[in-house]
DNA sequence: GCGACAG
DNA sequence: ATCTTGTCGC
């Protein structure tokens, strides 16, 4: 084990996640409200906003924004969940108001181990979730009619459009991905967005 | 050994 | 992601 033994452990965690995450069949029945989560840092510490948006009505329903006290853990490729997994689910915690799915800035399969921030969220709140990530983490790209691809073997872990890179997550089929990007057009979501300036704004005042 | 590497 | 002023362009 090259890693230090706390990263290959969580490594071994991660390939057991991504071996009951991604069902074969589809769950995702409708798609209205969608919450998306994104972080940002500052000086050491983090904040996290978390966006609840009607994609029909597109307002925003509820947001919050949560500042963790402590300082942060590094990043390290592969491993952003620990630096910004904890500070998400805080922020989730306090949602007052339901939504359907989970869109976080980050990868889900579209990972060295097939589980990256997006399924582990998810996961831990117990919620469907997709990763929209604005770069290619591992893979190829595979040029297509309308989108392209992200492929890693034989295995399509991901769907792109332009930098923006769609993949699964917790409990979504490679289908409902198919009709989450559409929905989105493959471009980065706008409660994606509002959650990138929420939690911008929260740094700026440490 | 060398390069790549979500945010 | 963050550190950072002015500057090029629509």
């Amino acid at each position: 084990m090259q890693p230090s033994p706390h990263l290959y452990f969580f490594g071994k965690i991660q390939e057991a996640l991504a071996r009951i995450a991604y069902p074969v069949e589809d769950r995702l029945r409708v798609v209205e409200r969608v919450c998306g989560v994104d972080a940002a840092y500052r000086r050491g510490r983090v904040a996290a906003a978390a966006v609840v948006y009607d994609v029909g009505e597109k307002r925003v329903v509820e947001d919050v924004v949560e500042v963790v006290s402590g300082r942060t853990t590094p990043y390290i490729p592969g491993f952003l969940v620990l630096r910004e997994g904890p500070a998400m689910l805080q922020a989730l915690l306090r949602l007052t108001v339901g939504y359907d799915l989970l869109v976080v800035d980050g990868h889900g399969r579209a990972h060295p181990r097939r589980c990256g921030l997006a399924t582990l969220l998810g996961f831990a709140a117990d919620k469907p979730s997709i990763g929209v990530a604005k770069s290619i983490l591992t893979g190829t790209r595979q040029p297509s009619n309308s989108h392209d691809k992200i492929v890693e073997g034989d295995e399509v872990i991901g769907l792109a459009k332009g930098k923006i890179v769609y993949s699964q997550g917790y409990g979504v089929s490679f289908n409902d991905l198919l009709k989450v990007f559409n929905l989105f057009g493959g471009a980065y979501p706008e409660p994606l967005r509002v959650a990138d300036r929420l939690s911008r704004e929260a740094v700026k005042k440490l």
